[in-house]
DNA sequence: CTTGATGCAAATAGTTTGCAGGCTC
DNA sequence: GAGCCTGCAAACTATTTGCATCAAG
């Protein structure tokens, strides 16, 4: 695992060498979901960054957003409510959704990561990425539910 | 597989019996997406169900497609552009997405649907579906882009 | 200095909701 | 006939975009 100082140079780096420019922003965008374990969307995440960059826009965070995922920095997460959530791209994972809350957790599980696809893709065209997502209610809301 | 007379009289069987009313709309709706290849949005299921009933409201098609999503007759798949699509709730299959175009392809992969999910997602909560998502970029979209 | 990035405000796009009338059961 | 469903219009929410200014390389 690396640090987080570590993982924020690299970031820099690979800003520059895809001919990024190094904003301010863009870092702080950046460390935040670095730092973040609930796969936030644009709007938390703006929340949380007004602390430190009270003058930062929401139409900034989602301008980094959408610019850090077409590059492979980050990662958008696909949810049932249509609003779209982010993760740093980290090691092969999968995902859980809880229906109800709407949480996302990570697993990784090399079997299905392992798993060859079938032969008929190969000839669809250029994979990039397989991801498992796995739906259900977590327990939390479980016991809700009971109530 | 099942003729589309029978799967409409069993969708009609099955809203009975959740005591959803058996309206012409919702019955349009769900032959629609019976015959429909091409997972369509909301919108563009709208525009092919004015052919037959000219009437028919895109607001409609929208509580439609959550009401019949809400009770697993049909599945809400999600996509990269945050826009839901939606399909008829038929045999375990996964999902093949084009970054490019948008296009989404089924595919069946038995391996996938046996591999025993790890042991900390049991005390998660309620697991309920889990689908493979696979994402690239389709033949089509790639000569494209050689132009 | 040049070009891309930001902040602001306004525009979009997809989706949801309140209400009155209509249709299923 | 009772209550859910529909169509219409308006509201909302998430996201995008045009433009002038600003800052990184």
């Amino acid at each position: 695992m690396e640090s987080v100082s570590a993982q924020l140079e690299e970031f820099e780096t690979s800003c520059r060498s895809l001919g990024l420019k190094v904003t301010h922003q863009r870092v702080e965008v950046f460390r935040e979901l670095l730092m973040a374990i609930d796969h936030p969307a644009a709007d938390k995440l703006h929340q949380r960054l007004r602390e430190k960059l009270p003058m930062i826009s929401l139409d900034t965070v989602y301008r980094t957003l959408t610019t850090l995922a077409k590059y492979g920095l980050i990662n958008r997460v696909e949810t049932p409510e249509s609003l779209a959530r982010f993760e740093v791209a980290q090691i092969r994972h999968h995902h859980l959704i809880c229906r109800s809350c709407g949480e996302i957790k990570d697993f990784v599980c090399p079997i299905i990561d392992g798993v060859a696809l079938p032969d008929e893709l190969q000839t669809w065209g250029k994979i990039d990425n397989k991801n498992m997502v796995v739906y259900g209610v977590c327990r939390k809301c479980l016991k809700k539910k009971q109530h």
